[in-house]
DNA sequence: CATCGTTATGTACGCTCGTACACATGGGAT
DNA sequence: ATCCCATGTGTACGAGCGTACATAACGATG
């Protein structure tokens, strides 16, 4: 028994099946496949999260740190200054140019939301992460639009397997950034500014 | 025997697929759960659909057609004359006001496909239909841009348990159609074509 | 009518699953 | 030093799963 009172052991099931569902999908998931892949037995993964669903919350929960985290090191993303549509095209292109099994499990907890309640108020939190992040920069409508449309441009590149397109996505959330007086500094003009509304 | 030579058996139980997964989600699709569901044995659905990934691209090439009949119930998607995104979003109203358990059901077996490639280009099949129909309306990047808002509008309506705001849909896309000054006004009248690529 | 290949049916095998539960262990309170 | 209980571990059970397969019914063909 080397591992007797191992207090990161939940941490680690964590890790474990965030791999795991990266790896499989959600469908693999499993209190025995997280129990092998964390090497632990398979009691552990049964006594620190009781059932599936409150292990897929706090996985979910760390895999939107994850996106956080790419968005926390783009300070342009907060900046007034900064060309919006832009930032935000270069950041989903990293995240998903990177290691897309990240993306990929992020999009796939996600969207289990959709049968499994636990996880919806979960997913609730990121996207209204999101949002609040982006409504700082512009308006909530405008916020909750640009999240929609980044969700729906992952979901094309992910189902399709054509390769991301930074060029469409920035022209494409240009579109939707209501153009106040913020485009004349570095502002390539490709689009005439819409009329202000 | 009731039912020797039964020449719809193999429609019943693509039927009986689509409401199984409309009912427990996908997870709950099995050769058995259908098999119930449609009221034939086991191994007629096994007969039928070898693997379970046939029976899934069956089943979602129907949702698809689903969707394609509220479309094509909407002619006015088509008119040129007509304010294409106010006709947009009543018809995404209309998918997701009714039944909501379709629309729950297409996503589901849509979003399946990240992990099953079988699936893909069934779903790639649907997304270059929109595509289409929106193209023709539009101009390329435009349609694209629509469908990607449009998924991710119904995402944060089956995700967020928020009501579905067909105002706020109708100006979303409004933003996206590259129609140069008139952005504000909802008339109807003037909408010039397809200005920029 | 006899034959044959397709379609239909029932059953069984081996596997993985969630869950329960009895037992071991060791740190912290007393 | 002793006890207690949260934590850790191994095993077992019943259920559902995909799949394989032997057999039966039936329409088509000769």
């Amino acid at each position: 028994m080397p591992r007797r009172h191992d207090p990161e052991r939940r941490q680690r099931i964590i890790d474990a099946a965030i791999r795991v569902v990266g790896q499989k999908g959600i469908a693999g998931l499993s209190h025995r496949t997280v129990a092998a892949e964390a090497d632990v037995p398979l009691g552990s993964t049964t006594y620190h999260f009781a059932t599936l669903d409150d292990l897929m919350v706090a996985a979910l929960r760390q895999a939107n740190e994850g996106f956080a985290r790419v968005v926390a090191a783009h300070p342009a993303l907060s900046d007034p200054e900064a060309d919006l549509p832009a930032e935000l095209a270069r950041v989903l292109g990293e995240w998903l140019g990177g290691d897309r099994t990240g993306v990929e499990l992020e999009y796939e907890l996600y969207l289990a939301a959709l049968r499994r309640p636990a996880l919806r108020p979960v997913a609730a939190e990121w996207a209204e992460g999101v949002g609040a992040l982006l409504a700082a920069r512009t308006d909530p409508v405008t916020a909750r639009a640009l999240v929609a449309v980044l969700d729906g441009i992952c979901l094309q590149v992910l189902l399709t397997d054509t390769p991301y397109d930074e060029e469409y996505a920035r022209e494409v959330l240009a579109r939707l950034v209501p153009a106040p007086g913020t485009r004349d500094g570095r502002g390539p003009g490709s689009l005439p500014p819409a009329a202000a509304g």
